[in-house]
DNA sequence: TCGACTTTGTGCGTCCGTTCACAAGGGCTT
DNA sequence: AAGCCCTTGTGAACGGACGCACAAAGTCGA
């Protein structure tokens, strides 16, 4: 790291705050809607409203790219679209490399979401030999062999590893050897990579975990209520005392 | 160490932070590996770079929990996995509904991470007349319209929404009549649900955004000796400079 | 031209999350 | 049994994010 110099104030504040930055997407998306219903003007309230945030946080947000907004009116939605879309490199063509064509990389191959906004799968990878030469949205998977190859030609600095936990970091370090600076990982695992390099995570069953453990807090409120209404009673076949229990794997 | 009172946690425990919880699957998985390579005691170093993080992060979160470790040795692997499983609601069988057999929701009801961590696809349902009767992984894809039918039977509380953006917030209004209070949203808009229902949001072209900001931040900076590139020929609709106009500024 | 109205941009208090650093506490060796 | 050494659990400092509330700044109508 040489640029140990904390930040520049170049022009307007160049230090976006990491959480204004994950919602730039957002609003990209809702300014969107709006240019597409051909609304010309949109205030911070009705573009909070659709984006699904506080009108001051959108406010504050905005401000972090420059004061884009006239007083008394608004934004002007097609000048803060080409604002955000610039900040956020939607002006650029972004060569993307999809390792891992499962039921996971097979959706993403397919999903509209990401070719549509400046993201281009340039090729999908798989280790699998059946599966080289299967057209894929279009798109021939390739073998993980000419990987680097790959990455080489395209000039690709974005790849989304979908492959399985067991086969994530290893293709992990050979997308980043041969030059990949941003991963978005799909694989249950953390991913271990220099400094310089980006992950992203997506964590599906953690999601639906972190909702469950919501879900079980509401659950035993209304069943706290709810004098003997015990459609669900704890699991019979729980050991009281865990730790004293062997270890009876296969619980998942 | 003779009680397992920890069942409550004292009144303050009963709140565990939101960014503890949003790990606990993490470290659920984590202490899931050790487990099945026959790991009895773990340190919480040893665990804390398992699952990427800080230890004293780590600690901090657990402790949340309870005081599950034994100082100078470590935590009980066993016994950890089952306390966070407890928390997480992995204990017990969560039925879930998937709303939109597309590309996404056909991964998704194939992805065997839900069903392996204590969820069970209760029901895949698609708007689409020519998708009913459809076998994804050996269940049959059922018709919108049954949808409140399908979540009274099956006591579903936590839905998947996977439809296109247009019809997810109708969906979710839906759901919520029905039951859900749990929503996993994978389509790229807001949904509005009332308090009490909780909703998560998984925004595949989002992530790939924020990654490209980044990447358009180190490619600056890398090519920050080059000639101006700003020349970029801005797309036919697009107005080179959108706000020549309404900014006089010099008043005067 | 002027005043009233609207909306942006932001200073500031508050809260949440992270991290350091260390005392408390338990096992292990002698 | 006693002391050493290890690891947990946590107090406290720090920083970042959020949201209120308001001044600044522009528009619009008279």
């Amino acid at each position: 790291m040489s640029t140990s110099r904390v930040d520049r104030p170049l022009g307007r504040g160049r230090g976006i705050p990491e959480a204004t930055v994950a919602r730039l997407p957002l609003y990209h998306r809702s300014l969107m809607g709006f240019a597409d219903r051909g609304v010309a003007t949109v205030s911070s309230e009705e573009l909070a409203a659709a984006a699904g945030v506080n009108s001051a946080k959108l406010r504050k947000d905005l401000s972090h790219l420059g004061s884009y907004g006239t007083r008394g009116v608004g934004y002007d939605v097609d000048y803060l679209v080409y604002q955000v879309a610039r900040e956020l490199g939607l002006t650029q063509d972004w060569p993307v490399v999809i390792v891992g064509v499962g039921n996971l990389g097979h959706a993403l191959a397919n999903y509209g979401g990401f070719t549509s906004r400046g993201f281009r799968i340039a090729a999908l990878v798989d280790s699998d030999p059946a599966r080289t030469g299967e057209l894929v949205n279009g798109l021939a998977v390739q073998s993980l062999g000419r990987l680097e190859e790959i990455i080489d030609e395209a000039d690709v600095s974005i790849a989304v590893v979908a492959t399985p936990a067991s086969a994530a970091q290893e293709v992990c370090d050979r997308l980043v050897a041969a030059g990949v600076t941003s991963i978005l990982n799909f694989a249950p695992v953390p991913l271990q990579v220099p400094s310089g390099v980006d992950v992203r995570k997506v964590d599906l069953a953690s999601e639906l975990q972190i909702l469950a453990f919501h879900e079980l807090r509401k659950q035993m409120s209304s069943l706290a209520a709810l004098p003997q209404l015990a459609a669900h009673p704890a699991r019979p076949g729980h050991p009281a005392h865990p730790a004293l229990a062997p270890r009876s794997e296969a619980t998942g």
